[in-house]
DNA sequence: CTAAAAATGTAATCTGTCTTACAGACAAGT
DNA sequence: ACTTGTCTGTAAGACAGATTACATTTTTAG
């Protein structure tokens, strides 16, 4: 049977629901699509939905005092976001907003916490994914305590490899392309040391640079330099999820 | 009934399990004593339980590639740590140290799954742990993206001001002890400047130390300084805890 | 109580990063 | 194709913060 939320059953969290639950998900659960920079949700906002995002790319972030983008994470299809404020009842604290035309479901937590009490491998799915997303901050958080911009940087392209590398002749290829002000504002520095230091990587032999494009061309020399230990590329399946968003995107 | 681990009832988590499911989780969890400065785990440590800390005080921290720790989160008397391992099958990538001496309980994770598995109010009280832990390392992440050495540690007084704030005649006293390195570790920085930014901090009236005890002055105009809003101090619950917790040290 | 160890205070130098400023390259829309 | 706006590259000066080095105080352990 064609559904129309097909989305909703290939998401890992939902995947092992009866057809009657996920109608009753999609009932209640609303579709839109918003356009590059959109926001989908503030602090101030009252809303306390869990989205799953059906294609494009959303950027959490924190705004400083002083106005700059404190970037938390990177969202991409198939991935759910804004769950917090599903068992907080304060508001929340972070922004997310589009970086490219996107689509995404937004699921209101009345409906997330019946699945939850129904389903229990619904919360345990929710409870590994916020353990996931927690390590990562945590990541995040050690790779930039103490290191310098250069550190900082490398880093971030080992972090970056790890989700969207893909291994080519030249090297690992960066499926994804920030600007230098979006690498900054992830890794807590200015537009300019971001240009200057892939400037000296890129004249390292490091990396290289094409059409906004990043191949690192030698990923355990990279990761070497730092001290640290060179990422896994994504798996094959990681791979064939992302593919099959891309063929349903086309063919829906 | 003089429970032997009448700790377990005053954890949230276990609050609302029955005596029988309490004695079972007794029955398999292992109390251990500490030094100051023992490890409790480190990340090559195969061990996987779930973490109680009766008594003292633990940090959990990350190492640099130069050896220098990576503060994550303090611990203290009645929270849980180590749940990130609970679900994960991979090990640990932080270290968890006692700062005084500690008590604490290890409890397998099969157990914490066999109770997730029975007792749902156990896996939301988890995931409700993780969410707030989570949000917690977030804060921190937006607390030193873009921030200045000064603003770093009024951000960690702040904080600390939060979790450990007494309100007294002269302002909020903090009833936590944390040497120079120690504060340094948590902002990523060095111990010279946590010194100076103390001193100057001092110097300008917003707080005063005595006998290695910091008292904020005034949280607001602190706050105020870089843009951030002052935080509510522990409520009367927090404390109540606290004290029941002492107390019991004291006549167990 | 005393010795040893740890923590704090201070200061000079040196390096990395931000700031400011501007020119050129590239992208998107008319 | 041209124009507009965004993104990238570069560079000089200012400044914050790391480093180094050492004196002093406080705490801990025997």
């Amino acid at each position: 049977m064609d559904q129309k939320f097909w989305f909703l059953k290939n998401c890992d969290l939902f995947r092992r629901l009866s057809p009657e639950q996920i109608e009753q998900v999609e009932s209640r659960s609303r579709v839109r699509e918003f356009q590059r920079g959109e926001v989908i949700y503030l602090p101030s906002d009252a809303s306390d939905s869990l989205v799953l995002l059906t294609s494009g790319r959303v950027k959490i972030y924190h705004l400083t005092a002083d106005g700059k983008e404190a970037v938390i994470g990177l969202i991409d299809p198939g991935e759910l976001f804004g769950e917090l404020a599903v068992f907080e009842n304060g508001p929340r604290e972070e922004f997310a907003e589009t970086m490219e035309k996107s689509t995404a479901v937004l699921i209101p937590s009345t409906i997330v916490h019946q699945l939850m009490h129904d389903h229990p491998t619904v919360t345990l799915g929710v409870t590994k994914l916020m353990g996931l997303r927690r390590r990562r901050v945590e990541r995040r958080l050690k790779s930039l305590l103490f290191r310098s911009n250069r550190e900082r940087v490398v880093c971030l392209l080992l972090e970056l490899a790890e989700k969207y590398g893909q291994a080519t002749t030249d090297g690992v290829r960066l499926s994804i392309r920030l600007s230098h002000q979006e690498l900054a504002n992830i890794i807590g520095t200015t537009r300019e040391s971001v240009t200057m230091l892939l400037g000296e990587l890129q004249s390292e032999g490091m990396i290289t640079i094409e059409r906004r494009r990043i191949i690192v061309r030698n990923l355990r020399r990279l990761a070497d330099s730092i001290g640290a230990v060179p990422p896994e590329l994504p798996s094959r399946d990681d791979l064939e999820t992302c593919l099959y968003h891309q063929v349903r995107a086309q063919s829906g």
